[in-house]
This record gives structure tokens, C-alpha cells and sequence, in this order.
RNA sequence: GGGGGCGUAGCUCAGUGGAUAGAGCAGCGGUUUUCUAAACCGUUGGCCGUGGGUUCGAGUCCCACCGCCCCCGCCA
């Protein structure tokens, strides 16, 4: 037989069976079958509880009852796992060590877990639309969370069995160009001439344009005539376009590449904007869309709030805004690019806009006959600087990212220049690359991402608790090992003897949680639930380092030993990949 | 006016309707001739905003109220 990957799953289904044969169960019964309390075992059933409600019978009685048909059955191997009934009714299982030795050695690699991973989201198809900065503009801190938690669900969803599409929907088509257009004219600033930082005075020219358009209606129509022009593809103006996309672009790219971050696909707003009719005619000819002050809009009666409040698809003035490309948008996913399923990763105040385009889609796709397409907005909250309010420079102006990875990277290159100053400093920039990219990443995805969160460099480059730097730590000790012993991670693990401390026994038992977070993480898309899970991993880990001596001259203990530190190297190294985070071999 | 989110230890945050609510920091006290002390161990600290309700069981679900943040017709 072979060992389970997924444990509470096993015992979810042998309970299920035993009620199938036990008096008093019938097919309502679900187990609820869950992870626990170390005190309590390994995992909890709470299902007889409700059961016993609904049953009219005594819960410990018919926990009695069943576990007593588990046991005539042999559905469970007590070989592997014991049980026992506690409380009211629960009843509590542990994995005994025997399992867990055997479970450690059957899963041991990255491949190994998203065999058992790719169950989840097999061969279905998702598009992942992420980061979506505007061109013209630099990338600021308002658009970290969106790259790094799209970036990191991205990978989650690979490695669950999904084929992903990531898709950066890049503003590139907005109102901003026709001001854009008109100021670079008026300064005739030379867009052809190597410039140090073109997006600096894009946004300066922005600036300037905005102030002289903002009370001068000669300057504002001049503005507005640019992108009239612009849209009705007049040779200069698309160039003048082009070049700055293509500014936008180089400079967007570094950035990724530093965040490690890659996208399939980068279909601006501008990509569709031959496609927006298609989206008007359908809707309107369906009954879906109405004219409502000069503006076609779509309204929900059925909905309390929607039947008001309109989902505006296109501008009294005739011109596209962004619900009308993102309709286009999901026609061309749900078509051209197949897409089963759609993620969005924005803020939370476009919430609104989102359930317009969800309750928008299902009835548009059910009129013209398409099949339906899943849609989920992954939104999250704010990062708040230190008073508590939403992050900004001093002078109030937004806080670039590019100068945000500066800090971190330096300041992470000062912490490890002290702690560990032997280094050759080509290493320690790479450490401090790693550390400080990382820690700037880990701290926002271990955030609950609904929440708003304080940012602080002090909090994120203490390196104590819930970090990055903490998680690397123990990769990197872990690494050390193998390295003094002069072994490849992975060797030295054959002769392996059965747990005899505490402190094993509880990473054992930690390193088979790692099912079970993946799990949570994807049922709500929230990666801080994988970070929780790897800090406690890297915690018990650190217990038993600092209890029990792995290079030890006894072959079973240290045979034993090695496994565990390298099933918890592979689950670290996995979940941060997982993440985004890059690890290291010493730090 | 309508809607969304949040309120848990001094601070920052976890907490799937389940058992005695957890972690890190800060505070206090320890651990190193031993694989990286960026570590580990111990300890102090709670009317889970308030009041009702549902439930065998509520920090978690429902209702009301208080406080803070955000959104609500042509920005995205």
C-alpha cells in the first residue's frame, strides 16, 4: 500500500465509509475532518457533533459507534495512525511515527509535492491579470502588491496543475496622452535624444501640462485635440505614443526582473481599443446595455445597489473608459485565449467595478450563448506609512518602487556587512539582493491581504519572527549542514532509524502540514496562510537544531536527522519559490 | 443616504463554527569550548470595540450601535 500524500483527506473518506456501514449514519454525515492542535494529535474530526444535532443521538455514542466500525472494517491501519475520542465527541488522530518516517522518506522532492498538489487545479485554464502599471508613468509602491501577489499566485496556480496565462493589462490608452502629447510639444522636448531617465520628465512634462491646461480653455482644447489625433492615428502622435510606451516599458521591465516577475502576455488597454464596438453593439442588441445620459450603461435591476448605480461602458462623449476594455478584455481571454478562469489582483476599492463586470459578463455570456467563465477580484488593502496613513514621500508624492528596492537592498547590505563583514562583497551584494528583495516581498504576502498594513524598515529588516530573512536563516543553516558534512542535500538519508525526541517528532509532524496549507492557501487565494505555515515550519525547525545535533557519529540518528533537515529544506526552498522569494546558500 | 473593510496583549499581526485565544516585538530571566546566536529556552501580559441573537459550542455567523479607513455617473 502505498504511503498517503494527504493524510486528512484518507481519514476524511475511511471515516465517510465507516458511517456508510454503521447504524445511526446516513449520507448526511460529513466528517469534517481538519488539522489540530499538536496536544490533540494530528488532525480532528469535529463532524459527529452537528451529526449527533440533527441525528437526535448522543455524540460520544455514535462516535463510539463509528470508531468502532473503523476499527471492524480496518479502514485505517493503526500501523499508521491512532485515534481516540476526546470532549463532547470529537474524535482526535495521530500519525504515528512510523508513518511519518515512511512519509518523509515517499516525499522528498518539489516534484514530489505538486504531484500531489496538481490535483487541485488540474488542466484548467487561468489568466492571471496582475501589476497593470500606467505607461508614462513610473511604478510606484501602489503597485507592489498587485505584482507580488499576482506574481505569487501566478506560480501557486502552476504548481496546483492550472495552465496560467499571466496577463499585464497596462494602462496605455488613457486620457493622460492627450496633455502628455501637448506639453512635450510645447516644450519641444526631444523624445529621439538619449535621455537619462525619460520617465522622469514624461512625468514632469505631465506635470507642466496639467497646470497649464487646469484654468486655460485655449491650452485644455489644444490638449484634448492631441488625443483626438492620437486616436485618430495621426503619424506623430502615434510615434510620440510609441516611444513613450516603449520608455514605459524598459523601464517596467527592470523592475520585474528584479522582482523576478514575468508575464505571458502584455495586452495593454490600447490592445482592444478595436474592440470595444464589438462589446457596445452585443450589449445593447441583448437588452443589457441602455443609453442613460448621453452615457450606454448597464444596470442591474435585480441587485439592491446596482440597479442605481451604473456600470458605465461608455462616455457620454463617445470615448472607451476602462469597463468597456475590460469587457473586450474578458471576450478575448474567454475566446482567443481559452481562459476557464480569470484573476484579478487590484486594490479593494475596485470592488464595485468588479462585481459590475462579473454581474455584467455572466448575463452578456448567457444571452449570447458562451459558456460560463469563472471570474474572481483578488483585492487587498493598503500599505499605510508610519502615521497610519497611506504610504507617501515626505513631500507627498508617491514612493517609487525603484527606490524602494534601492533601500531595501541597502539596507540589507549594511545588516549583513556587520553580521557577517568576512565576506567577499560581490557575495554580500547578492545576499543582500536576496535579503532585501525578499523581505521587502515576504512582507506584504504574509500580510492578510484584505487588510491595510503598516510598512516599516525596522519591522521588515529586524530579522526576527515572521520574516524573510528569518525563513532564509534556516535554509541557510540547513545548507551549512550539508556543506561541513561535504553531502549533497538529499544524501546520507538511506539508513534512517525511527524518531526517537521530541523536538523530531514535531518537525516531522510540521513538515506534513505543508498539504494542508497549500490547500487553505487556495481555497481563499491568500499566500500569507502558506507564509504562517513555513514560519512555524522554520520555527520548529530552530527548536530542534538547537536540540538535537545532527552530525552525530550514530548512523540511524544521523541518517534520521539529515532527512528531516532535508524534507524541510525542500518545503522551505519549494513554499518560498512558491512566494517569489530567491534562497541562499550562506547569509 | 447606500455599500465594502477593519477593531484581538503596550506595539505589529495570526487565528477553517470546535476544546484552556496564539506569534513576533517591547519588558523580565536564562542558553554558546558543539552543525551560522540574524538563533534557542523560560516568563510577564487579554471583558477578542459595545450590546443583543443563533448554536451543543461564537474572536469567527446574524442584528443594532460606537470608532477608524475606503468606494458610490462618465479616472483606473
Amino acid at each position: 500500500m502505498d504511503i498517503w500524500f494527504n493524510p486528512s483527506a484518507e481519514i476524511e473518506k475511511a471515516l465517510s465509509k465507516a458511517a456508510a456501514h454503521t447504524d445511526g449514519f446516513d449520507h448526511e454525515f460529513i466528517p469534517g475532518v481538519r488539522p489540530t492542535e499538536p496536544r490533540f494529535g494530528d488532525y480532528q474530526a469535529n463532524g459527529v457533533l452537528p451529526y449527533a444535532k440533527t441525528a437526535k443521538a448522543n455524540p460520544r455514542q455514535l462516535a463510539e459507534k463509528l470508531t468502532q466500525s473503523l476499527s471492524a472494517q480496518a479502514l485505517l491501519d493503526t500501523a499508521w495512525v491512532t485515534w481516540e475520542i476526546a470532549g463532547p465527541g470529537f474524535i482526535n488522530f495521530r500519525l504515528t511515527d512510523a508513518f511519518l518516517g515512511a512519509w518523509l522518506q515517499a516525499y522528498g522532492s518539489r516534484e514530489a509535492y505538486a504531484t500531489g498538489a496538481g490535483q487541485i487545479y488540474a488542466g484548467k485554464t487561468v489568466v492571471t491579470d496582475f501589476s497593470s502599471p500606467n505607461t508614462a508613468k513610473q511604478m510606484h509602491v501602489g503597485h507592489i502588491r498587485s505584482s507580488v501577489i499576482g506574481e505569487a499566485l501566478s506560480r501557486l496556480f502552476a504548481f496546483c496543475g492550472a495552465e496560467v496565462i499571466r496577463d499585464n493589462h497596462i494602462g496605455d490608452w488613457g486620457t493622460q496622452f492627450g496633455i502628455l502629447i501637448y506639453a512635450i510639444k510645447k516644450a519641444a522636448y526631444d523624445a529621439d535624444a538619449p535621455q537619462a531617465d525619460p520617465l522622469e520628465d514624461f512625468e514632469r512634462l505631465y506635470k507642466e501640462g496639467s497646470a497649464a491646461t487646469k484654468d486655460d480653455p485655449v491650452a485644455l482644447a489644444a490638449a484634448r485635440a492631441e488625443l483626438v489625433k492620437l486616436q485618430q492615428g495621426d503619424p506623430e502622435n502615434v510615434a510620440l505614443w510609441e516611444k513613450i510606451n516603449r520608455a514605459s516599458n524598459e523601464a517596467f521591465n527592470e523592475i520585474y526582473r528584479r522582482l523576478d516577475i514575468r508575464f505571458d502576455k502584455t495586452l495593454g488597454e490600447s490592445f482592444y481599443r478595436d474592440r470595444v464596438e464589438a462589446v457596445y453593439d452585443e450589449l445593447t442588441r441583448a437588452g443589457i446595455a441602455e443609453e442613460s445620459e448621453g452615457a450606454l450603461v448597464v444596470f442591474h435591476r435585480e441587485h439592491a445597489r446596482f440597479a442605481k448605480q451604473p456600470f458605465i461602458i461608455r462616455k457620454s462623449d463617445g470615448a472607451s473608459n476602462y469597463a468597456s476594455t475590460d469587457l473586450a478584455t474578458v471576450l478575448y481571454r474567454a475566446e482567443t485565449l481559452h481562459a476557464e478562469e480569470l484573476v484579478y489582483v487590484t486594490d479593494g476599492r475596485q470592488q464595485d467595478h468588479f462585481q459590475q463586470l462579473f454581474l455584467t459578463v455572466e448575463k452578456w455570456f448567457a444571452a449570447s450563448q458562451r459558456p460560463p467563465i469563472a471570474m474572481k477580484h483578488v483585492w487587498f488593502g493598503t500599505i499605510l506609512g508610519e502615521d497610519g496613513k497611506a504610504i507617501k514621500t515626505r513631500s507627498g508624492a508617491p514612493v517609487r518602487l525603484k527606490a524602494l528596492l534601492d533601500e531595501a537592498e541597502e539596507r540589507a547590505f549594511a545588516l549583513v556587512s556587520s553580521k557577517n563583514p568576512d565576506l567577499a562583497e560581490a557575495e554580500r551584494r547578492d545576499i543582500a539582493n536576496a535579503v532585501g528583495v525578499g523581505a521587502l516581498r515576504y512582507a506584504d504576502l504574509s500580510q492578510n491581504r484584505t487588510n491595510d498594513y503598516l510598512f516599516s524598515w525596522e519591522k521588515l529588516l529586524t530579522f526576527e519572527g515572521n520574516t524573510a530573512p528569518y525563513l532564509l536563516y534556516a535554509v541557510a543553516r540547513i545548507r551549512s549542514i550539508f556543506r561541513k558534512l561535504d553531502l549533497t542535500p538529499g544524501a546520507g538519508i538511506a539508513d534512517a532509524g525511527p524518531l526517537t525526541t521530541e523536538s523530531e517528532r514535531a518537525l516531522a509532524h510540521k513538515l506534513i502540514g505543508f498539504v494542508a496549507a497549500l490547500e487553505l492557501t487556495m481555497a481563499d487565494l491568500r499566500p500569507h496562510m502558506l507564509c504562517t505555515y513555513l514560519y512555524e515550519l522554520a520555527g520548529e525547525f530552530s527548536s530542534f537544531y538547537n536540540a538535537d545535533k545532527v552530525a552525530v557519529d550514530e548512523p540511524e540518528v544521523r541518517a534520521k536527522r539529515l532527512l528531516l533537515c532535508h524534507r524541510t529544506l525542500v518545503t522551505l526552498e519549494t513554499g518560498l519559490e512558491l512566494l517569489g522569494i530567491r534562497t541562499l546558500e550562506r547569509m
